[in-house]
DNA sequence: TCCATTTTGCACTAGTCAGTGCATTCTATC
DNA sequence: GATAGAATGCACTGACTAGTGCAAAATGGA
């Protein structure tokens, strides 16, 4: 509070202290000042930043999904298609559940869920930024994995669609939406099943 | 506001009305003065049913979930295991995703997404009320097709959780999360790459 | 050392909203 | 009709919070 003064990182300060404050209180019931307390920062710092709320918060989910979108991508990037395909899907797909899984990617998706009907182009944000790129890139590894000879894929959208629907779908149920931490265990059968399932059905017959 | 006083059916109207604006404005924004204005009520008498307004929501959705719940049976119901399976899913599957797609049941899990961080245990509620019944439900149908000798199952649970997710997971991404309404033929294309997958990895061989 | 800019602390405005109190009015039922 | 319980209208409290204004202090670069 007393240390620090100046025009350093008060920014990004601000941007890690407002998610934290959002994630656990929700952008209606966190005040500005608890996030400026927060971020040890004065709360005229935030307003000279960023200028009002609404504005603090787009800026620190279009952060998180930035973020989310690099981890995301790492993760497909590790499906090479020269390796085989059980084992290589296996690998990604714990990948992926692991960063599904992680707490601040529930914190975001749990924000953007509640501010949709009053801000609608957050969640435009959002698809464009990250979700949509993750998919693309996964129908990617997908098709060349199908022109390998490995997979039976007609369409690699829909195929992509489907495994990130196997693979994350069981975690909203089993994670309680986020409020309960996944065991490792369930996390590696769920993954297990999702990647058995995908490949019975889009598995190339030998 | 001047007619139909007395001890009538104001509970109801109170429930209906809450849902509306709690759907539309999110739990906290919504004022409890809205909901009375909007059921034709005075305030007092919202007070008097439900003693708080966190009461009257946690009311509202639990009234919400009983109603998806007896819609999402009825979905799972025409699940028969005599029939062939191929049909069958696909119309269960039909059902199944109107259900999910049905513009009040993204106003639930909107607000359940929302609250979340405040109020656990109305998940908790909705789970124990309608989720794991369904699901529960479409694993028994499941494993009597099974037994009929139309699908190769070792896990009744894991297959029911499989369909929902390549059923439902795919109109998170294409409705944005219920602010989009989904084309019929959309819809219809959903289901159908659903129940080919699930059925490709799941058929029994002949 | 000096200056422009940023940051700080504090007080203040203005608006919103949950919940209460009370006197009055309504209505179902006896 | 008479009566008890439910519903109404309205005013009010108390608490909270976004955003502003201002003067003082700190900071980094020249």
């Amino acid at each position: 509070m007393t240390v620090n003064r100046g025009r350093i990182d008060k920014r990004q300060a601000i941007l890690d202290a407002a998610f934290t404050v959002f994630a656990r209180d929700g952008y209606r019931q966190a005040s500005v000042d608890t996030v400026a307390a927060t971020a040890g920062v004065a709360k005229h710092t935030i307003y000279n930043h960023f200028g009002d709320k609404e504005s603090l918060f787009r800026a620190a989910v279009a952060a998180l999904a930035d973020d989310a979108l690099a981890r995301n991508l790492a993760a497909v990037a590790s499906l090479r298609p020269d390796r085989d395909p059980a084992e290589a899907l296996t690998e990604v797909g714990r990948k992926l559940a692991e960063c599904y899984c992680d707490e601040k990617s529930w914190a975001l998706r749990r924000l953007l869920h509640a501010e949709l009907a009053s801000m609608p182009e957050l969640q435009d944000l959002v698809r464009e930024r990250a979700t949509d790129k993750v998919n693309d890139a996964l129908a990617d590894r997908l098709a060349r994995i199908a022109l390998a000879g490995h997979l039976r894929i007609t369409d690699p959208a829909v195929a992509a669609e489907q495994f990130g629907a196997l693979l994350t779908a069981p975690f909203d149920t089993r994670s309680r939406l986020g409020t309960r931490k996944v065991p490792a265990k369930e996390l590696a059968e769920v993954t297990q099943n999702a990647v058995q399932t995908f490949l019975r059905a889009y598995r190339a017959e030998p």
